[in-house]
RNA sequence: GCCAUGGUGGUGGAAUGGUAGACACGAGGGACUUAAAAUCCCUUGCCCAUUGCGGGCGUGUGGGUUCAAGUCCCACCCGUGGUACCA
C-alpha cells in the first residue's frame, strides 16, 4: 500500500470533524491543561507559513498532554475588529462584517487542512455580539471601580463615594489622574455634574482631555504601542499630538502589580525584561520648588535627589500649565512662539531631531529650597508632558541631556558628585562622593538621596516616591469597526447603560467615514440614542479590547448570562501554555494582564495572572529569490556567472523556484515581459540568488501553507515547520529541506509494509536491539516534548526510522508504540496506521507509551581514553565495573604504554560512562 | 546610547563541562531502471598522508579557570530584536 497523503488526510480530517474528536468538556476526573494560541486577525491575504509555526507547536503539545492523561482545552477563534476591514469598507462600501466573515472562513479552511486539534465548538470572533457583550460589560465594571492603594486592589466606586461623604479625601489613597483634596462638606456641596467630574479622577475607565497620538490619515487616535518612531504601526502614517477628550483605562494603577506579577510567570527573561522596561519603575522623589514672586509652585520628579545642590535651572515641558502664569511680560512673545511651535510639531518631527537642543527662558525663577538660590525656569521640548510632573530640576553636571542644554545656552554647570570630568561630559555614574553640597558632603549617592528625601519630607515640600513610565491606555477610537461603548451622556457627563441592555449592537451606517463635522462614523447612525433620548458615545473601542479577555471566554463560550461560569473558571483556571509572537510584549500581553487582574480583583477570575507559561515563536522571515538581468537586455544570468556581466537583481516569485533553481518555463509565463527571456545557465540550470527579508507581497516571497499541504501533505508540513529549528528562533522560511522530511514520512510508512506493499506487521517478540531503539525514542521524545524542543524530536524520529529500517523490524510491539509517539506530530499518518494495526478506537485516545530503562542498560561501555585531554584510543569495559578497576585496566593496556612512554601519570580521571583521562 | 539576545561546515541546525558537527538539505560518486520518478549504498569541516594505519588545525577575536571549554569567567569585535530626550 502506498502512502497517499491526500486520501489519508481527507479521510481523517472528516472523521475527526464528524465525530467531534476534539470536543472538550469539564471532566473532574482528569487534571486540566489549557493550551492557547494567540488568535489571528483574519486578514485578506490569508494564512501564511508563519502563522502555523506556533499553532503546530501548541498542537503537538496539546496532543502530547492528552496522551499524558490531561483534559486539554485547545480553542481557536478570531481577533476580528480591526483597521484593514474598515479601510476596505471605506474603499468598497462593503460592510466590514462581510469581509471579516469571508476572511475568517478562509482561515478556517486553511487551518483545517493542517489537522489541528482545536475544539471548534468553542470558536468565536471578537466581533460577535455574544462575545463583545462581555467586553462592554467589563468596561462598565471598570467605570464602576476605582483603585484603592490601601487594599491594593480595585474596589466599588460606591465605597469611595461613601468615604467622600464621611471625610472627604482625608483617608483616601487611590489611583488618580491628578491629586485632589476636598473635605466631606465640600463634596456634599457639589452638584451632580461636579461630583461626576470629580469621580472621573478615580474611575478605572475614565474620560479626560489628554495629549493623544492622532493619526490624521487614519482619522483616529492610537495607543502608545500602536505608534513606532512617530509612525502608525498599521499603515505607517505620520502621527501628531493633539489634545482630545478620550476614554482612558487606568492601567497605571496596576503598574506595580504588573511588575511584581512577572516574577511568578514562566516567561522568557527577555520578554519579562521588555515588560519591565515598558513599565519602567524608577525610585526617586517629588520635590516642590517655590517660584519667586508667585504663589504657584513647581513640582518635579527626580531620581537623583542627591544632586539637588547642583541644580542650575528648571525645565518645563511646552504643554505645562504653569508656563502661562509665570512667564514674565518681556519674555511672553518669545515663550508663546516657542510653545506654539513645539506643541504643533508632530511626533515624527520630534523624533527626527532628538539631538537638537531647543528651549526658551520664561523670565521666572524658582528657589532652591536648600540654598535659597534663584534658579531660572526654562521651557524645552526635551521634557515630556507624559512622564513625572512635566517639569524637572536640571543638574547639568550629572545628566547628559541637561548638560547638552546647559552648554548650548551657556548655563552654569556645578559639580556635586566627585569622580568625573565635567568639563568634557556629564558624570552620570551613581557611585561617587557628594561634594559642594553643604550637609551631605562626603556621603555616597545612595546615602545622600535618603537624607534629602527625609529632609524635604520634614520641610513639607516633598517625599520619596516611585514613578512609572507605564501610561494609562487610551481606549477611544474614532472608528466604526469596533465595540461600541455602552455609555451615554447627560449634561455632558458620561453614564453607563444598564447591564441588561447589553450587548449594545454596532449600528448600521450609510458610510464608514467620519461625518462632515468631524464626528466619528457612529454619529451617522440613525437614532444613536438611549431610549430616554440621551446621546450615545460615538467612539468605539480599540483592537486590544476584544483580545484582552478572550482566553476567559473560551472556558465557557456559550454562556448567555455570564462572561463565564464560576464552575468553568475554577476548573480551567488560567492558560497553562500560551504561544504567540513577542511583538505583543508591550501591547496585548500588558493589557490582558491588566484586564485579568481587574477581573481577579472583582472576584470573577480565580487567578491573578492569565498566562502561566509563554512561548514566543520566532518570526518567520521571508527568503526572497532573485534573478539577474543583464542591464538593458532581456537576458538573465545564473548566480554563479553574474559577476561576468553588469546585472540588476530582480525579485522572482519563490513559488516558481525550487531549491534555488528557477523553473524557466514558469518564469516565462509569470510576466508577459519575460515571455521571450533568454538565459545564461550553469550546468544546464538557472541558479537564483537569495536574501532574507520581511515576508511581503511586493517581494514575492510569501508562501502560504496550502501549496505545501497540496504537494507534501499536512503531516510533512507539520514536521518540517518543527524541524526548521528551535521554536523561539527567528528564521527565514526556506523549503529547501522539506524533501528530507517528506522522505522520512514515506520511510516511516514503509516500516509497516513488506516489499510487495502488503501491510505486514507481525506479533513476533522483538530483539533487545529493537526494544532499545523504541525505548531510546520514547525517552527522547518525552524529554523533547517537555522542553518544547520539537526540532530535535523530529530528528529523533528520523533516527528511529533509519535504525528500524536497518534492523528490518516489522514487529507490532515496536511499531505500535511508535505510532502513538508520532501521532502528536503527524496525526493523519498515525491514525491511518493505528487502524491498519487493527484498532477500532482512535490513536488520539491512546496513552503515551511508558519508557522502560531496562532496555537501555548496556552490558559494556566503550570508554574513550585520553591523555591530557586528547583522545588517543578506546577501550570497552563492563558497564558496572568500578572506576578504580577501569583505571588499572587502562594503564595496563599496551596502547597506554605507548602514550605513557615511560612516564608516570600524575592523575587518572574516570568519568563514569564517559571518558578516562590520563594526566601526564 | 541602554536592555535583551545570538555568533558552530556550502546551508538549516545537534551537543547535562567529558570523542564538536547528531539529524536533514545541498554536493560528488555508485546501484536498480530502456528512461524518468521513487528507492538504496558510499563520500562530504579544513589541511597533510592516502599502499594501510595515521597526523595536525578547528565552534567570532584575545586572555583565563579546569585533567578536560562550543559550554564557565574577563575583555573586545560583529549580527539581530526591543527601546530611547523617562529626569
Amino acid at each position: 500500500m502506498e502512502y497517499i497523503f491526500t486520501e489519508i488526510e481527507k479521510k481523517w480530517q472528516n472523521n475527526w470533524r464528524d465525530t467531534k474528536a476534539y470536543k472538550t468538556e469539564i471532566d473532574n476526573s482528569k487534571p486540566k491543561f489549557y493550551v492557547l494560541d494567540m488568535f489571528p486577525y483574519p486578514s485578506g491575504a490569508g494564512l501564511h507559513v508563519g502563522h502555523p509555526l506556533g499553532y503546530i507547536a501548541s498542537d503537538i503539545y496539546a496532543r502530547y498532554k492528552r496522551q499524558k492523561g490531561f483534559n486539554v482545552l485547545h480553542p481557536m477563534g478570531y481577533d476580528a475588529f480591526g483597521l484593514p476591514a474598515e479601510q476596505y469598507a471605506i474603499q468598497t462600501g462593503q460592510h466590514p462584517a462581510v469581509t471579516t466573515n469571508a476572511n475568517a472562513n478562509r482561515y478556517r479552511e486553511q487551518l483545517d487542512k493542517i489537522g489541528f486539534s482545536f475544539d471548534w465548538d468553542r470558536e468565536f470572533k471578537t466581533c460577535d455580539p455574544d462575545y463583545y457583550k462581555w467586553t462592554q460589560w467589563t468596561f462598565i465594571q471598570l467605570f464602576k471601580h476605582y483603585y484603592n492603594k490601601k487594599t491594593d486592589k480595585a474596589e466599588k466606586i460606591e465605597n469611595l463615594i461613601a468615604e467622600f461623604e464621611k471625610s472627604g479625601t482625608e483617608n483616601v489613597a487611590a489611583a488618580q489622574t491628578k491629586p485632589l483634596t476636598f473635605t466631606a462638606a465640600e463634596w456634599n456641596a457639589m452638584g451632580e455634574e461636579e461630583k461626576q467630574e470629580t469621580l472621573l479622577n478615580y474611575r478605572l475607565a475614565y474620560i479626560a482631555e489628554t495629549w493623544v497620538n492622532w493619526c490624521p490619515k487614519l482619522g483616529c487616535v492610537l495607543a502608545n504601542d500602536e505608534v513606532v518612531n512617530g509612525l502608525s504601526v498599521r499603515g505607517g502614517f505620520p502621527v501628531e499630538r493633539k489634545l482630545m477628550k478620550q476614554w482612558i483605562l487606568r492601567v497605571s494603577a496596576y503598574a506595580d502589580r504588573l511588575l511584581r506579577g512577572l516574577e511568578t510567570l514562566e516567561w522568557s527573561d527577555s520578554l519579562k525584561e521588555i515588560q519591565r522596561n515598558w513599565i519602567g519603575r524608577s525610585e526617586g522623589a517629588f520635590i516642590r520648588f517655590k517660584i519667586e514672586n508667585h504663589t504657584e509652585t513647581l513640582d518635579i520628579f527626580t531620581t537623583r535627589p542627591d544632586t539637588i545642590f547642583g541644580v542650575s535651572f528648571m525645565v518645563l515641558c511646552p504643554e505645562h500649565a504653569l508656563i502661562e502664569r509665570i512667564t514674565t511680560a518681556d519674555r511672553k512673545a518669545e515663550v508663546d512662539s516657542y510653545v506654539n511651535w513645539a506643541r504643533n510639531r508632530s511626533e515624527t518631527e520630534r523624533q527626527a531631531d532628538v539631538k537638537k537642543v531647543s528651549g526658551v527662558f520664561t523670565g521666572a525663577y524658582a528657589v532652591n529650597p536648600f540654598t535659597q538660590e534663584k534658579i531660572p525656569v526654562w521651557v524645552a521640548e526635551y521634557v515630556l508632558a507624559g512622564y513625572g510632573t512635566g517639569g524637572i530640576m536640571a543638574v547639568p553636571a550629572h545628566d547628559s541631556r541637561d548638560y547638552a542644554f546647559a552648554k548650548h545656552f551657556q548655563l552654569p554647570i556645578c559639580e556635586v558628585i566627585a569622580g568625573g570630568d565635567i568639563t568634557k561630559e556629564a558624570f552620570e555614574t551613581k557611585d561617587g562622593t557628594v561634594v559642594n553640597s553643604d550637609f551631605i558632603n562626603g556621603m555616597t549617592v545612595k546615602e545622600a538621596g535618603i537624607v534629602i528625601i527625609n529632609k524635604v519630607k520634614e520641610m513639607g515640600i516633598g517625599y520619596g516616591t516611585v514613578n512609572y513610565r507605564l501610561r494609562d491606555a487610551i481606549f477611544s477610537r474614532q472608528r466604526y469597526w469596533g465595540e461600541p461603548f455602552p455609555a451615554y451622556y447627560k449634561n455632558g457627563c458620561p453614564y453607563m447603560l444598564d447591564e441588561k441592555e447589553l450587548p449594545l449592537l454596532l449600528p448600521e451606517v450609510d458610510k464608514f467615514l467620519p461625518t462632515e463635522t468631524g464626528e466619528p462614523p457612529l454619529a451617522r447612525a440613525a437614532n444613536w440614542k438611549t431610549k430616554d433620548g440621551y446621546p450615545l458615545e460615538t467612539c468605539t473601542m480599540p483592537g486590544f479590547a476584544g483580545s484582552s479577555g478572550y482566553y476567559l471566554r473560551y472556558m465557557d463560550p456559550h454562556n448567555e448570562n455570564e462572561y463565564f461560569s464560576k464552575e468553568a473558571n475554577s476548573y480551567w483556571q488560567e492558560v497553562d501554555l500560551y504561544v504567540g509572537g513577542a511583538e505583543h510584549a508591550t501591547g496585548h500581553l500588558i493589557y490582558s494582564r491588566f484586564w485579568n487582574k481587574f477581573l481577579f480583583d472583582i472576584g470573577l477570575a480565580c487567578k491573578e495572572e492569565p498566562f502561566k507559561k509563554l512561548i514566543n515563536q520566532g518570526m518567520i522571515q521571508g527568503r526572497s529569490n532573485f534573478v539577474y538581468r543583464v542591464v538593458g537586455t532581456n537576458k538573465f544570468v545564473s548566480l554563479g556567472l553574474k559577476n561576468d556581466y553588469e546585472t540588476q537583481p530582480i525579485h522572482v516569485d519563490v513559488n516558481i523556484v525550487s531549491n534555488d533553481i528557477l523553473d524557466i518555463e514558469a518564469f516565462r509565463k509569470w510576466r508577459p515581459e519575460f515571455a521571450e527571456a533568454e538565459f545564461v545557465l550553469e550546468d544546464g540550470k538557472y541558479v537564483c540568488g537569495w536574501e532574507v527579508e520581511k515576508m511581503s507581497k511586493s517581494k514575492y516571497n510569501v508562501q502560504n501553507p496550502d501549496d505545501l499541504v497540496e504537494r507534501y501533505g499536512a503531516d510533512t508540513l507539520r514536521m518540517y515547520e518543527m524541524f526548521l529549528g528551535p521554536i523561539e528562533l527567528a528564521k527565514p522560511w526556506d523549503t529547501n529541506g522539506i524533501e528530507g522530511v517528506f522522505r522520512f514520512i514515506k520511510k516511516f510508512w514503509r516500516l509497516y509494509f513488506e516489499a510487495g506493499g502488503n501491510f505486514a506487521v507481525t506479533d513476533d517478540e522483538p530483539t533487545k536491539d529493537e526494544y532499545k531503539v523504541l525505548h531510546k525514542t520514547i525517552k527522547k521524545i518525552e524529554e523533547d516534548n517537555e522542553k518544547f524542543s520539537f526540532n530535535t524530536a523530529v530528528s529523533c524520529f528520523m533516527i528511529a526510522a533509519n535504525e528500524l529500517t536497518d534492523l528490518k523490524c516489522r514487529k507490532r510491539k515496536i511499531l505500535e508504540p511508535l505510532v502513538v509517539l508520532i501521532s502528536a506530530y503527524a496525526p493523519h499518518v498515525a491514525e491511518e496506521l493505528w487502524h491498519l494495526l487493527g484498532h477500532e478506537d482512535s490513536v488520539l485516545t491512546a496513552a503515551f507509551p511508558l519508557f522502560n530503562p531496562d532496555y537501555l542498560v548496556e552490558s559494556t561501555v566503550t570508554y574513550p581514553v585520553s591523555f591530557n585531554g586528547k583522545v588517543r584510543f578506546q577501550k570497552e569495559f563492563p558497564a558496572d565495573m568500578n572506576p578504580k578497576d577501569i583505571e588499572a585496566a587502562v594503564l595496563a593496556d599496551s596502547n597506554a604504554a605507548r602514550w605513557l612512554d615511560g612516564k608516570t601519570p600524575k592523575k587518572v580521571i574516570v568519568v563514569p560512562k564517559k571518558i578516562v583521562n590520563i594526566v601526564l
